[in-house]
DNA sequence: CAATGAGGAGATCACTGCTCTCGTCCGAGA
DNA sequence: TCTCGGACGAGAGCAGTGATCTCCTCATTG
């Protein structure tokens, strides 16, 4: 009756269908929320099924009619996680819309920082080890650039603007400039390859800052977090060739 | 009696002592032995007691007479795991020592990273997130932060040579001041502060670079995976500060 | 209004970490 | 040289895990 929409086979997007379907995905959604306090509280590798049953009031195998194993879980949490970190950079961009480069750069920076702080865990599930004998498969590949997009993003603006410096330092290897211009390309755009250079290795330093202040390599070293990091990433943004604009923002002459 | 040694009582070295506790290391290495084996097959979440005692040819509670629990086997492991990737880069350091102060840079950053490639499961056990609702005790400190010292000691001898620039970026705050100082002070070093602070984020990058590449983050973005290492391992180099000591190596004017 | 199939309950299997008890046998102290 | 303590391994057992299968129910759908 009715027929509003094609049931079943791909609905257009999540609208409302049955109840039925309405009420699985309630059920899931549930699911994932307890699987994401227990995660909060004792790690991936601790994760149970049974437990989150448990606490659902549910029988352990009544979880398999929604997730076919445990893996596939955590890779629904996964995706969750790079789904909402991505978002959490991509809000910071958006709300430093107007700033100049250095700012919103390191306003995606701070954002991203913390999100992970925030929830350890989960960002350990994304950017620690992968789990237990489970390598993260194709889908993951997606919502997982969202985070560099919002990186690339602040250059991309920043160089239309006139405002992006071309990076110091060695000159880039052949091999390296091909790999920068097939990324440039596939994301449409025109940066020189020194700067997708430097934004790849800018990438690896944010969060190889980041692991290393919640994987705890920061103790009793770095006592400053937050200040370190900040001034970190303002590093990393003049390694970029972000500028403010104004002539030789980044390049004090060295001392003596 | 015959007082040779106060036995017990740790002992000063590894000497030989009983035929017993020779016995018992043997055991005990090969217990780790075997533990390593299944850690590079199937990772540190399926690390399995019994499998390892069956493997073994043992009983599963024998194992408990040396190593208490599942957690101190990969203490244990951990442990070894850091001293091995702490003396692969001593001894890249070793290796490279009459070299310019970039070369011996270098020499270190790839000798960790093959290493880490080498055995990407026991880096993601030291570097990955730290296992199981596990967190590394403090015995880890100090084989932790060989790699480090190995960098600090490059840079280290640069500046002794007179080879040294201070780092061109923005000024360090207070707080991260105080931080290096300290921390300078502890390792009986005397390098300025805004050297230390670079020092520190070339730390944290140098993993985040080789973290990404064992995690698959580079998967599809970069292909050149040594060539990038090596650039980025180079500009790493400058961002120190580190030259190798003829005028303006690494400052090419911009373009244009 | 009927049947069909989604979904939950419960039993079961193989596996895990860990504990406890019980023999055995080596080696240090007399 | 003898003896006794203690290190050691075997084995049973407990509680917990992921996963599968069968059975029963009831709401949805045609």
């Amino acid at each position: 009756m009715c027929s509003p929409i094609r049931k079943w086979h791909t609905g257009p997007m999540s609208t409302i269908r049955g109840a039925r379907e309405r009420a699985r995905a309630e059920i899931t959604a549930a699911i994932k929320e307890e699987a994401r306090r227990q995660l909060a509280r004792e790690g991936a590798a601790r994760l149970s099924l049974r437990a989150v049953a448990r606490e659902l009031g549910v029988v352990s195998s009544a979880l398999y009619r929604y997730f076919p194993n445990r893996d596939e879980l955590l890779t629904a949490l996964i995706l969750d996680a790079y789904d909402a970190i991505g978002s959490t950079a991509e809000r910071a961009l958006a709300a430093a819309d107007g700033d100049r480069p250095v700012a919103r750069w390191r306003a995606v920076c701070r954002a991203v920082r913390q999100w992970a702080l925030a929830r350890p865990h989960e960002y350990a599930l994304i950017y620690g080890s992968p789990v237990p004998g489970y390598s993260a498969p194709e889908i993951t590949v997606a919502p997982a650039s969202r985070v560099a997009l919002a990186l690339v993003a602040v250059v991309r603006d920043a160089r239309a603007a006139g405002v992006l410096r071309e990076p110091a330092g060695p000159p880039v290897p052949r091999s390296v400039a091909e790999d920068a211009e097939l990324l440039t390309a596939r994301l449409g755009l025109d940066l020189p390859a020194p700067v997708t250079a430097a934004l790849l290795a800018a990438w690896a330093e944010l969060f190889g800052l980041i692991g290393f202040e919640i994987f705890g390599q920061f103790n009793r070293v770095v006592e400053a977090r937050e200040e370190f990091f900040d001034h970190a990433v303002a590093r990393l943004a003049g390694t970029v060739g972000l500028t403010d604009g104004d002539r030789e923002s980044a390049a004090p002459p060295p001392a003596s």
